[in-house]
RNA sequence: GUGGGUAUAGCUCAGUUGGUUAGAGCGCCAGGUUGUGGCCCUGGAGGUCGCCGGUUCAAAUCCGGUUACUCACCCCA
């Protein structure tokens, strides 16, 4: 028979790892609580338009990286790449508008690009996104940059750095880009390859190739922050204000350019350095003309997106003790005649505390079933056999010191919370 | 999509110029202890050597293809 595998670049997250993933989702929500966003659950497929309308016909992700296929409707459906396209539609469709503004919305879950799989990057991968719709106020950019941070550092990941640059709008990018193209196009054949397609496609991608030859062209070359209109600058300085107001730590990249086409004004990106080529945890930044694009009123947007799979890979790479270990409380091991039966009755009311207790459900012996609730990290061991069960009563050993009482069956729950409480106390 | 590396037990890895029954450590199971985990000792289970084809008397080993993983590029979270 032939063995069928899972498809290329998807995962399997192992109960060993699920604990950290609801750890962390929980403290994302936590986190969203605080700062007043609230969860919307949007369809992981949408109509293929959306995408393409939203993200972009001439990137990456629409051109090459899309989940498309036919439904037996004959309609056009595409796995969602990403989260903000879909948000908004259904802020659109769902008239969010008419509640008081901005909307203020996240979002958890799985993502899929057709992409070739490395280390950080998958097929489906995990995102944890907000977004807030209706409102100009750079205290919401910087809100954007704040929130992903909280999270980070409530992890524990420390070793990240903030990059944030201003994309303009549509009165002054052109502008630059014209420029920038000029510029470019009278020294073309001295580019990389990659940056001679860069010149006549996204000219701004050319300043952060990683090819020295290019950099070095690149240089003395004028910055967007130099261009920026009137507006896009104050909203780009206020940003800054606010961020230095509260003591974040940030670094001015000129260079940052984003893959959507969506973006304007502020962008930002956050990179763990030690992570490889897939650097980039999390980013995002404001989509003012996004909105109108999918067909609502005209509406300024800011958003961001985490990724959660790279968000594990370095909180892993650093330092997993953030994660608590979690182990059951009681194992309960039994051994001959009726004794099964009495744990039965004993694990049935221990549950009732709400900790997490353990048997033996192979019939092993009694060896056997202290090295198991020892591999389990149990911290108590119950003990049924034949002469306890006679006596209405159990052995209770603590797995750390090896002591052991006899203790009556009715005192059971009573023995173990009055020794937890001790325990705990020291 | 482009280029490099890798693939042997559940895990980490040995395996000589191609040679007879493919090994180790850890883990797992059982026993040493007819009722007690960790340390120790003994034994056991577990492999179509990623898959398909070729060369050869003979392939885990050489060659081709393929799939997966991995690293970098493109790009992104």
């Amino acid at each position: 028979m032939m063995k069928v595998r899972r498809p290329r670049g998807t995962n399997d997250i192992l109960p060993a790892e699920t604990s950290n993933w609801q750890l962390i989702e929980a403290k994302i929500r936590e986190i969203c609580y605080r700062f007043g966003y609230q969860e919307i659950r949007t369809p992981i497929f949408e109509h293929t338009e959306l995408f393409q309308r939203g993200i972009g016909e001439t990137t990456d992700i629409v051109e090459k990286e899309m989940y498309t296929f036919l439904d037996r409707g004959r309609r056009s459906i595409t796995l969602r790449p990403e989260g903000t396209a879909s948000v908004v539609r259904a802020f659109i469709e769902n008239k969010l508008y008419a509640a008081p503004l901005p909307a203020k919305l996240y979002y958890l879950g799985p993502m899929f690009r057709y992409e070739k799989p490395q280390a950080g990057r998958y097929r489906q991968f995990y995102q944890f996104g907000v977004e807030a719709i209706g409102s100009l106020d750079p205290v919401l950019d910087v809100e954007m940059i704040m929130l992903p941070i909280e999270l980070y550092k409530e992890c524990g990941l420390s070793n990240f750095d903030v990059h944030i640059n201003s994309l303009g709008c549509p009165e002054c990018r052109p502008q630059y880009r014209q420029a920038l193209q000029e510029r470019f196009m009278q020294i073309k054949d001295r580019f990389c390859k990659n940056c001679q397609a860069r010149i006549t496609r996204n000219p701004l991608r050319v300043l952060d190739c990683k090819s020295t030859k290019c950099q070095e062209l690149a240089e003395g070359i004028p910055l967007i922050t130099e261009y920026l209109c009137q507006e896009c600058r104050t909203h780009f300085e206020q940003v800054i204000e606010y961020l230095n107001q509260l003591n974040m730590d940030y670094v001015l990249d000129p260079k940052l350019v984003r893959g959507f086409d969506y973006y304007t004004k502020t962008v930002f990106e956050i990179i763990v350095p030690t992570l490889g080529a897939q650097n980039a945890i999390g980013g995002g930044g404001r989509y003012d003309g996004l909105v109108e694009e999918i067909g609502g009123e005209s509406l300024p947007a800011v958003g961001f997106a985490v990724g959660l799979d790279r968000l594990m890979l370095s909180l892993n790479q650093q330092d997993a003790s953030v994660f608590p270990q979690i182990n059951p409380e009681v194992y309960i091991a039994h051994f001959g005649g009726a004794t099964k039966k009495m744990a039965v009755s004993l694990i049935n009311e221990l549950r009732k505390t709400g900790l997490w207790i353990e048997m033996d459900y192979l019939d092993r012996s009694l060896r056997a079933q202290m090295k198991s609730a020892d591999r389990l990290n149990c911290n108590w061991v119950i003990i049924i056999g034949e002469d306890e069960l006679a006596a209405n009563a159990v052995k209770i050993r603590r797995m750390d010191t090896g002591s052991e009482d006899e203790v009556g069956m009715d005192a059971v729950i009573e023995y173990l919370m009055k020794h937890r409480e001790e325990n705990s106390n020291k």
